[in-house]
DNA sequence: GCCAACGTTGGC
DNA sequence: GCCAACGTTGGC
């Protein structure tokens, strides 16, 4: 099994939304690293749900793989806010999973909390001008995490 | 293939 | 709202 760390702006969509929605596509990723690390996940993987850009920045809660890698079509709707204008009606280019709710934690483990734990130093997310949406984490750091609730 | 200009991300 | 860091674009 493998971990990984998903960002997410709460104003858009926030765990409390994927806890209504149960399940929701992780449509709108427009990056390539990003959608390489959505293409080599795997059913049943354990996703980091990470509020960025929002009154309390950190994880905020856990959700898992449902649905491996498929076309995001969002990128060929005009109408769709990440409409990509780039490629034609019908190309893959851009793939999307599609992740199920776990659990919320009680209180988000902030991004402050995360810098000050020597064994979550090397994760993505703390390195200099990483903007990365999409970033896997070890199983330690993943644990540790979970840990910290 | 280089690189300047531009747009975006995201913490502060 | 600021701005550093990054990815992408497009002219050459």
């Amino acid at each position: 099994m493998n971990y990984y760390l998903m960002k997410s702006e709460p104003d858009c969509f926030s765990i409390d939304d994927l806890k209504k929605k149960k399940v929701s596509s992780w449509d709108g990723v427009r990056n390539y690293q990003a959608r390489n690390f959505m293409m080599q996940m795997k059913r049943g993987d354990k996703i980091l749900f990470y509020h960025s850009s929002a009154k309390e920045i950190g994880v905020a809660g856990i959700a898992e793989v449902s649905k491996e890698h498929f076309p995001d079509h969002t990128a060929w709707d005009p109408k769709n806010e990440h409409f990509d204008s780039r490629i034609k009606n019908g190309d893959p280019r851009w793939q999307m999973v599609e992740v199920k709710f776990v659990k919320k934690f009680p209180e988000i483990i902030t991004l402050e909390k995360i810098k000050q734990t020597k064994e979550l130093k090397n994760m993505s997310i703390l390195q200099k001008g990483s903007r990365l949406s999409v970033t896997s984490v070890t199983q330690k750091e993943f644990e540790k995490i979970l840990n910290m609730e």
